[in-house]
DNA sequence: ATATTATCTTGACGGTGTCTAGATTAATAA
DNA sequence: TTATTAATCTAGACACCGTCAAGATAATAT
């Protein structure tokens, strides 16, 4: 039991759940959140949490969704930072803050995209809002460089945006269960990453064109 | 207890535990696998498994080295299969044959790269060595076609096989959870993932236009 | 035949999510 | 203000889970 004013009622429940299972999560992972435990640490009765969520798993998206509104935030800040690279080294520092996050955060990272909400659990409905509305920032970024001739005109944006998105995405995922690769390694092979995705030269375009 | 002949001993208990749980897992998913109902479906007290495989995360890992080995063998093929295909060609081959795998068994696919063995769990050393090794037969393969050319002369080799696969990996996980793509553009996104990766410009182009 | 070892069983412990029914208090309507 | 309603919290119970310990049984080695 962490608080002293016994009074029956906690007062701002909800939000103290929140950010306790956060920090546990942050620290431990999804496994190591139990809902008995959180209530215990917050001083409070096993079910009572119930009277906030529905389920372990609407706590769980409630969280992802901070996650995601926190990567969104961090990562939105990246053009006004840079405002005077070119095209190719803009994405490469769009690609280094996403990678960023997910490395600061593995754990929530892991549970914004996991099994856990994913595919074992439900998503919420807007968690499903929040997490769409993430990747169109990301289509809109992609949008724009395509614009400027950093990826083939003839591929849809749509399908750019996904297959570069996914390559993050297991860059991540690498990195977070450590397999293949070491943590040292993550800017470096995010860089050839980068230079792998993008078109590396105005005569590429123009080959393809002659095709 | 789906066995008729009550001998108190099993016979083959370990082979049948891996065969039923591998089934398990294969529809449900690593959750819905317990030690207890495996028992019981094949006909043995709950503790029975302890006796070959030290704990549950043993047999896990037992079963996702048959994944990774029917994966080698499934992938393996490609080349003989091929003979005559290009490099970018067969490189795309590659790809499809190492996401249809994914795709046809998501199941197990999660497991073998999933959290539950990488991060809370420990991996075997045994199923260590076969994952390393799984991967060395894609960093092979990216050797060879650096050497036709298909991939930037300048990046190191072990950086183009890591880059690759995580964004091949990347794109099984966001397949397997339905994460901001729809199953039906699984071998559009692939080829798409496959177009990005490879070098489009100078000598590499050439080749191509050979064809 | 006896001893050893591998295999399997039953019982128990502590952990989990969450449902139900009841207690307490805050908010609201009269 | 008072009475009623609604929100919030608690305790108890249920059905799961992984796995440890101690004992039963059978195959194997001596």
């Amino acid at each position: 039991m962490t608080k002293d004013k016994k009074t029956y009622h906690h007062g701002d429940l909800r939000k103290t759940l929140l950010d306790t299972a956060t920090a546990i999560i942050r620290e431990g992972g999804v496994e190591s959140l139990s809902i008995r435990k959180l209530a215990d640490q917050v001083g409070v009765s096993r079910t009572a949490p119930y009277h906030h969520f529905k389920d372990k798993n609407e706590l769980l998206c409630a969280i992802a969704e901070q996650g995601f509104l926190q990567q969104d935030q961090a990562v939105k800040k990246i053009p006004a930072q840079y405002p005077t690279l070119l095209p190719a080294a803009l994405f490469e520092q769009y690609v280094l803050a996403y990678i960023r996050f997910a490395n600061e955060q593995p754990e929530t990272y892991d549970l914004m995209f996991g099994r856990e909400i994913w595919k074992t659990g439900t998503p919420t409905e807007s968690l499903k809002v929040i997490s769409k509305s993430s990747f169109r920032i990301w289509v809109e970024w992609i949008e724009e460089l395509k614009e400027k001739n950093l990826f083939n005109q003839e591929e849809p944006t749509l399908r750019i945006a996904q297959a570069s998105w996914a390559a993050l995405h297991g860059l991540c995922r690498l990195f977070n269960d450590g397999i293949y690769v070491n943590r040292e390694d993550l800017e470096a092979i995010a860089t050839t990453t980068v230079h792998m995705l993008i078109q590396t030269s105005g005569k590429a375009t123009k080959s393809k064109e002659i095709l």
